[in-house]
DNA sequence: GATATTGGTTACCATGAGGTAGGTATAGAT
DNA sequence: ATCTATACCTACCTCATGGTAACCAATATC
């Protein structure tokens, strides 16, 4: 896996357009961020479609608004659906689609791989301050 | 792999602490900011040392303070090694270590699964609108 | 003595992301 | 007539982030 990098075969980013790769970026961004994350998996877990309400209550922290925002952005990527039933108190159930199980699973892949890693990442971070040769700075 | 999503054995965060769980957050969320992956890349190209000058250069759009910040958070994180030559110009050179390659090429995964599913974000995007059901507001 | 080099740090300013509070629409209950 | 519930949206304020520019240290060079 590292040795693809060693021989110079290492060439993500070249072999798309400037707009793919913005996109596969804002993706990356996005799949990775905060809130998106919490909210694909509480969506997964519910197994079916969820109001917005009970999203809210369980997404701990989260402020209404950018609940919103989070859910329009990942409804805009086809990442889960956004149904509106035009009741009069408005009911709204959000999904997980396909393609958005799939992204949380790869996403997790990787967050098992650094989980796997932490006792190296908290190694890494004691290690620090003596490293260096030379007296100091 | 969705399976696991679909029969409820879907358990990444319940497995770990508090602490591990925000590091590890912490680390998904570095490895897939804007800057510190493209500082690998090219940290990975090199195939071995390069100085911050030589860095700077090929980042193309960072300014020198965000990619001061940037290798430091990195060699906290234990992904690049940072030697300094106490010099009388200063000479400083950085290079990747083994865990930081084997997480460039674990992001790289993800990037390249994102890749290839870039029609589907696509036609997500266009398909918005006319999804749902009710005249609308 | 003035200046360039190298890898920063620091101060200052602008942009934007997030939080809070309030408004909206409408039917049914009181 | 008024209040409640739902899923927002809008305005306003704050705080963090990122950019620019100036400064630093010590030697070598003009």
């Amino acid at each position: 896996m590292v040795t693809n990098i060693k021989n110079g075969t290492f060439d993500f980013c070249e072999t798309l357009t400037d707009d793919e790769d913005a996109l596969a970026r804002a993706m990356l961004e996005r799949a990775s961020a905060k809130w998106p994350l919490r909210v694909m998996h509480i969506l997964a877990e519910a197994k079916g479609p969820l109001r917005f309400s009970r999203v809210l209550e369980r997404v701990e922290g989260i402020s209404q608004k950018v609940l919103t925002q989070t859910l329009r952005t990942l409804e805009a990527d086809g990442l889960v659906t956004r149904t509106l039933y035009p009741q009069v108190p408005p009911r709204v159930e959000y999904e997980l689609t396909p393609l958005g199980g799939e992204l949380l699973v790869e996403v997790v892949g990787l967050w098992q791989w650094i989980a796997n890693r932490l006792p190296d990442f908290e190694a890494a971070r004691k290690a620090k301050g003596q490293t260096e040769n030379g007296p100091k700075n």
